[in-house]
DNA sequence: TTGACAACAGAACGATCGTTCTTTATATTG
DNA sequence: CAATATAAAGAACGATCGTTCTGTTGTCAA
């Protein structure tokens, strides 16, 4: 695929398909795209088809494949100056999901409540991804079972013994009796910003 | 929904919406759910829609809602009273770039460089999900062209000027000469925790 | 200036689609 | 036993679908 023209016409279909999760028909797509001739449409597909942005089911259905999902990826120091090319900058495109999740049987998300975390960046609203696993190490932070609550804290040792610590000097670090169950260890985390 | 069937017609539908994701034709349908008439099949999806678990787009084909993916979360090996923050969407694919990406098109990911912003929460190496416009509202945390060098700094306005400005007071704020130019609108934040 | 190619437009067609309507078999309930 | 609900089957139909084939531009290099 190194049409010029594809790329915008898989851009428009990746906007279309973030809103509806499906791959409309030919006809649908001469307006999408902007075009009047469903011929087209076809020749299109079958290209981005050759160039693995989109696949066919047993059925003929149109799907998208894994690298319909990539978003590029770059780094803040690259020089600016090129206006709509910085998608050009090659390289690195990456899966957000694939990114932060390696084990998704075994990884969940939590939103976190308060700001017992907020010197670690971690506020009320983030998600936490969280692999589950009952052992982590010192320094991780790991979602705990405490009084039949999830709480996110810090694992450190003092004395010999497991404690949560917050990461906020307003709250009290957990020294937990017995033993400490841990839920999972947090991995990722994602925020949203308001719009 | 409460027809004993429809559970069984609609893990089936499940099964192959994970192998496809897409919903195929009644005609294909009839197959999957091993009855031989379209009407039925009909009266299935529909009492499937009025239950929520797959809608309709504007062009009339049918996509699973949320309610499609959600999953039981019993052998959640914890027992804990209400764990309310457990999101139990666990679906399939890409929840993360979903919940994130509205517009892929114009939708960047920018690897942060430095600490300016570190008061927000926002720290080195952090990906930022960056949409690409070039208006933005005060408050908004925006990505500026300054010195052709990419910035994350929050907008706002100072006698009448905007001026950028860090979330770190080791950072002096940044009062652009004549126009300021941004790149994009921060929408999102992915972190991921060494392992 | 010509000819090749890319980028569409448009018509034509049979297959398939979703929809509606009618009919049938089995199970449940009063 | 009769009435009713559930769970389909099946036909019929017009709309829409994807496909193929043929034209029409505009561009650019030879």
């Amino acid at each position: 695929m190194n049409r010029d023209k594809d790329t915008e016409y898989l851009s428009k279909l990746q906007d279309y398909y973030a809103d509806w999760k499906n791959i409309p028909s030919y006809a649908r797509l001469c307006e999408i795209f902007g075009i009047a001739s469903k011929s087209w449409v076809k020749a299109i597909l079958t290209r981005l088809g050759d160039a693995d942005f989109i696949e066919r089911t047993p059925d003929g259905a149109w799907i998208p494949t894994r690298q319909f999902f990539a978003r590029p990826l770059a780094e803040s120091s690259v020089q600016a100056g090129m206006p709509v090319s910085v998608t050009a900058t090659q390289g690195d495109f990456f899966i957000i999901d694939e990114m932060l999740i390696d084990t998704p049987s075994k990884t969940t998300l939590i939103t976190v409540k308060g700001d017992s975390m907020i010197d670690a960046g971690i506020h009320d609203g983030d998600v936490a991804v969280v692999e589950k696993r009952m052992t982590a190490n010192i320094g991780d932070i790991v979602v705990a079972i405490v009084d039949d609550d999830f709480t996110l804290k810090t694992l450190d040792r003092e004395n010999g013994e497991f404690i949560l610590r917050p990461a906020n000097p307003a709250y009290p670090v957990i020294r937990p009796q017995g033993t400490l169950e841990i839920f999972g260890v947090l991995t990722g985390l994602v925020r949203k910003y308001r719009r």
